[in-house]
DNA sequence: TTGTAAGCGTTATCAC
DNA sequence: GTGATAACGCTTACAA
């Protein structure tokens, strides 16, 4: 493991010289420099990460914290992190679970992205108040470290509903997120909203969490209460996928016709199901995309404005048209 | 940003004095450790993590690293791994791409797990002779340090073409995955030694490259040319589902009568789509899980034996049975 | 039980 | 242009 130190002593210079030979500075003339670069190489010299760090005080290196790894759901955004971090020279590392979050505060990141609702809020702001950067996706704070880039979840949870009710549904059930989380919240929110601006009352809520099963759970429900043709709009796609699949196999009823189903968030998964699922869509990687340019920028000290990231409806067969039939 | 240094004047002690406290070394009285540890806390003191790491050369992360972001393909594989990590004290780190790599030589991990065709055999074998521990999951290489854990791939195909053979099928197709993959490869190489083993002659190899895309192309391929049932292996879900796709929509034919299909992975997808996709099921959890026992047996200096990860069939209604038909 | 001091591998500020 | 040397924050003999 040859550091500059041994660079130093077979090139015949000081460590000084082979620092900065190896970090091109001009000050070094180019035959030394080349003669300590050939010997680098062929000590296959690497630097030390942490060395370096201890120093400079800049790792390159940006942190997100996700809640897990579950599902596709976040594919497409670390993509779009990722490249935008590399095209600026940062590393991306992907995070989750207590332990890693100490990666911020220990200095090992130059800042985090944040989409965990586990995540405590007095951790964010004090981690903020220690100095370092952070962009939240999944809540709104205000502090000058701090920038959100959040979903406009209530203006896809308005589209939904106003395009179920557009199709002539009356009677609707919403299946919710799990409680306290950012995006559940907002969407259930504006669902509400909207339902009860157009005058509309006939609607039930039933408990979900974001997974299959308690669509599942939901649907059972749904079926089970059967009267008349309704519409259900699952605060996201998977759970959507659960109502799709317990529906199609266990109830006589048919998605698009007696039962109406929209989602949330354009998984790969509700294009794949039959008959396709309504949803709202948003740029996963366009999400990634903007939050690390704002985390860059606040990193460089550039004061940013919170960002929004549109939405717009995927309409989908699920949905049946019962305008007709009212 | 408070350092031991400030701890110590606070307290009135030597920053050794500090380290003890803060590392539960039984040294320092009770007394002084607890008061030392009130001031750490009053100072929201956090250790630097760089610092700790020039020093101890242990930084108790591990680093993965993929390909790409994209599908939902490695959720419990990562869930695995980091469950398991965790329990250890350990800590996970997720990365892709180029820059990263040099997270291992650079000393930031203690170790890798290289999932990730992309990362030179050259640089793993490089950086093996660092010093550095590394499992691989993705190629078969021998060296002290180390250590593979790699699908039963070959088993796998074996158990697909097995069954369709079983279900009666003679005319088959494969869609290939991408060159030079070791999961691909060995899923091909097994695929034609069992369809030769058992005489059967006929079968057209189609090119694909683990997308769906290349599934509807290889589906358009066989839909034109369709003259009698047959049936499709697909190296993975993902394309099995694109010919899934593109036979249920564009074509006269029926999944599961005149097209059988079978797939590789058991992704989420596979049991979404309809008819079910019959496909090959392991773990990606415990392949996680074990991948992560081996790397930190390697990182202690045990001896490990390469491990494999085997694989079952899961029958589905996307294959036929026309063994009365013949 | 506590303090002193060396050292981890860099970078960066000075002299020379 | 090059070389000592201090410093980054921490751990850990060794001394007191």
């Amino acid at each position: 493991m040859a550091s500059i130190k041994d660079i130093a002593k077979r090139a015949g210079v000081s460590i000084s010289t082979v620092s900065y030979a190896l970090n091109g500075n001009s000050k070094v003339t180019k035959e030394t420099a080349d003669r300590i670069l050939k010997i680098a190489e062929e000590l296959q010299y690497v630097p030390h990460a942490a060395a370096r760090l201890l120093k400079t005080k800049k790792s390159y290196m940006i942190g997100i914290f996700l809640k897990d790894f579950s599902g596709s759901f976040y594919g497409d955004l670390l993509q779009g992190v990722k490249e935008y971090l590399s095209l600026q020279g940062y590393d991306l590392l992907v995070c989750s679970g207590q332990r890693s979050r100490r990666l911020l505060p220990e200095k090992m990141i130059d800042g985090a992205i944040v989409l965990d609702e586990s995540f405590p809020t007095t951790d964010v702001l004090q981690y903020a108040d220690q100095g370092h950067k952070i962009i939240v996706l999944d809540r709104e704070l205000q502090h000058p470290n701090i920038s959100q880039v959040l979903l406009d979840n209530q203006a896809g949870a308005a589209l939904a509903i106003e395009y179920l009710m557009e199709q002539g549904h009356q009677h609707f059930y919403i299946v919710t997120g799990p409680k306290h989380t950012y995006d559940a919240e907002q969407r259930l929110h504006a669902a509400r909203k909207t339902l009860t601006r157009n005058g509309i009352t006939d609607w039930v809520e039933l408990d979900g969490d974001f997974t299959k099963q308690t669509g599942i759970t939901a649907a059972e429900h749904i079926v089970a209460h059967y009267t008349k043709p309704c519409a259900v709009f699952c605060l996201n796609d998977e759970m959507a996928a659960g109502v799709h699949h317990y529906v199609k196999h266990s109830s006589p009823y048919i998605i698009g016709e007696q039962i109406s189903v929209i989602g949330f968030d354009h998984t790969e998964l509700s294009q794949f199901i039959e008959p396709a699922l309504a949803t709202i869509y948003y740029s996963m990687r366009k999400w990634g995309t903007i939050a690390s340019q704002q985390l860059l920028k606040v990193i460089g000290n550039e004061t940013v404005e919170n960002e929004r990231i549109y939405v717009s409806l995927v309409p989908g067969s699920s949905v049946a048209n019962i305008a007709d039939h009212t």
